[in-house]
DNA sequence: CTAAGTGCAAAATGTTTGCATACTT
DNA sequence: AAGTATGCAAACATTTTGCACTTAG
């Protein structure tokens, strides 16, 4: 979870510039490739993903994983954000694919009952809630 | 979620059949495919895949997509247990790697706050809580 | 000057697909 | 007989890695 950079460059400044303007959007690796692109400002996709890995691990960025065929994409957190006032929560639409934000306090009671009574530290930066949007259920609805 | 094959087949059976012995065990597509080997009763891996696919949407099992890097794994869950008595969540464990069963009533709350403050159907065989388990917490805790 | 980072192209991994063949109904 | 499933091998997509080169300190 520490820095692991030992070494300020170019690009790991261009890339965390990037993804710091896009705060609570998500990303894939393959988005800031081709926005590196776009902007001449091109950087090596493994270059992309060494740094985006160490960024998770130093807790500015949150990376999540919905499945093996779809790419992961990571998330601005920011230094500050996670001191603990605002726990971000993921739900993940399986129908019709949004990722929907959650800062709520009743969700991180979860965080404490996994803590209290199964002895295990949620990382809530990772962890993603699946299911059935709204919207999705509501079109379900009408349709039968 | 309702059946889709047309056909009951060798493949098929032999599959399932093998599934229903291991109730709450994780097999990945290719601790099948070695199982399958294993016994002489070699089955392709693409049905294996195919028929693994098809039995989640049926409901009999349930799949947990780790990461890019690490194989999707199947659940054995069965025709009925999912009528409402057993709801099972799972953690996984960011450092060891070990995926922890849970049948805890306390986080079935987790489905109804989502669908009554968020309007989110929880789809809790697929979501999966990240984190340290406590094996790994006390190990990180004796290190320093 | 040395350690670390970059970027290309190649490898690795898990999963999916095309297609000829075989099986179910 | 018609429709479906199988299984191989090839295709895919994402991510990782080897290595020569460049850059930061």
């Amino acid at each position: 979870m520490a820095s692991r950079t030992k070494y300020r460059t170019k690009q790991r400044d261009i890339l965390v510039e990037f993804l710091k303007t896009s705060p609570g959007v998500h990303l894939t690796a393959n988005d800031i490739c081709e926005h590196m692109k776009s902007c001449g400002e091109s950087i090596g996709q493994s270059t992309i993903y060494r740094r985006l890995e160490e960024l998770v691990d130093e807790g500015i960025l949150s990376k999540y994983s919905i499945d093996a065929n779809t790419p992961a994409c990571f998330e601005y957190i920011g230094k500050d954000s996670h001191s603990d006032g605002g726990t971000c929560f993921h739900c993940k639409c399986e129908k019709c694919g949004s990722l929907i934000h959650m800062h709520c306090d009743e969700m991180e009671g979860i965080s404490e009952h996994l803590m209290g009574h199964h002895g295990f530290r949620l990382n809530s930066m990772r962890t993603v809630f699946y299911g059935i949007c709204k919207d999705c259920m509501q079109e379900d609805e009408s349709r039968v």
